[in-house]
DNA sequence: TTACACCTTAGAGTTAGGTCCAAGGTCAAT
DNA sequence: ATTGACCTTGGACCTAACTCTAAGGTGTAA
């Protein structure tokens, strides 16, 4: 069993995070000690793991409660329902690093067009483009 | 002279949106009418068509602030100082991108495992991954 | 027993960029 | 004179995932 400071030391979270984790119902310890202590077990810990592991994966907090409770009834759920999950979660990362891309070329083509002289500013190509608008197409 | 529904309207904005701008000293309506109206010029125009167009280039409101006063002020700051500005700004979104590609290479891998029939999730290759921690390099 | 590190709670604050609301004033048309 | 669309303000609320504070209880070692 291990006390909140243990647990996060050992999987380098804030004990802040542990208590924020159990208030959204995503891990909550064991038991308490008699005196109101959060007490975790190994299981708590693999849970701990988890999230952890998942969130690296770009699961948010909310995609990591369903994840876990379609963990604890394992059964009544299949194989096909978690790859569909993870599938579209997928899409929806796929989304944004398009947005970026299109963000990323209409930075390089600023940069592409403005020289970078030490000259005043007043002609940067930079600037007028976002003046007139149009001069980048999104 | 717009009022304030005219000018969000012609922009496709919100009226609160062009509030919370002033608010937050990036567009100054250039009079007040005697009643307290807020009312728009021209170059109030063109300095919202240039805040929505740097927006899509994906500068921040507070960047975009810092690019108003270099607008504001042309003739202290040079070219060099603008395209410095935006090649940081291309950096900040290269780095993102390659956080999401590495998210987005994560959730292939798992999907990649998962055979996703109409089986049990018991033995999901997607939740044991995540079970396990390390089985897919961050 | 006193120091000190640990733990508890409720609740407020953070960041970014808005969005919504209430209570009320203004303007044009009927 | 009364609609109804417009405008004003201050301030609360939203998402996401924490992060911090205050005020206090617990555990252990010197
Ligand atoms: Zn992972
Ligand atoms: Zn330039
Ligand atoms: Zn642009
Ligand atoms: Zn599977």
């Amino acid at each position: 069993m291990y006390q909140i400071g243990e647990l996060a030391k050992k999987l380098s979270v804030t004990t802040d995070t542990l208590r924020y984790y159990e208030k959204h119902g995503l891990l909550k310890p064991s038991a308490r000690s008699a005196t109101g202590y959060r007490l975790y077990n190994d299981s708590n810990l693999r849970s701990l793991q988890f999230i952890i592991s998942a969130k690296k994966c770009g699961f948010t907090l909310k995609d990591i409660q369903e994840l876990l409770s379609i963990q604890v009834d394992k059964g009544s759920h299949s194989c096909h329902d978690v790859k569909s999950f993870t599938e579209h979660k997928l899409q929806q990362v796929d989304e944004k690093i398009s947005e970026l891309i299109a963000i990323q070329s209409s930075l390089k083509k600023l940069i592409q067009a403005c020289d970078g002289g030490d000259k005043s500013a007043a002609n940067c190509s930079i600037l007028t483009t976002l003046e007139d608008d149009d001069g980048i197409t999104h």
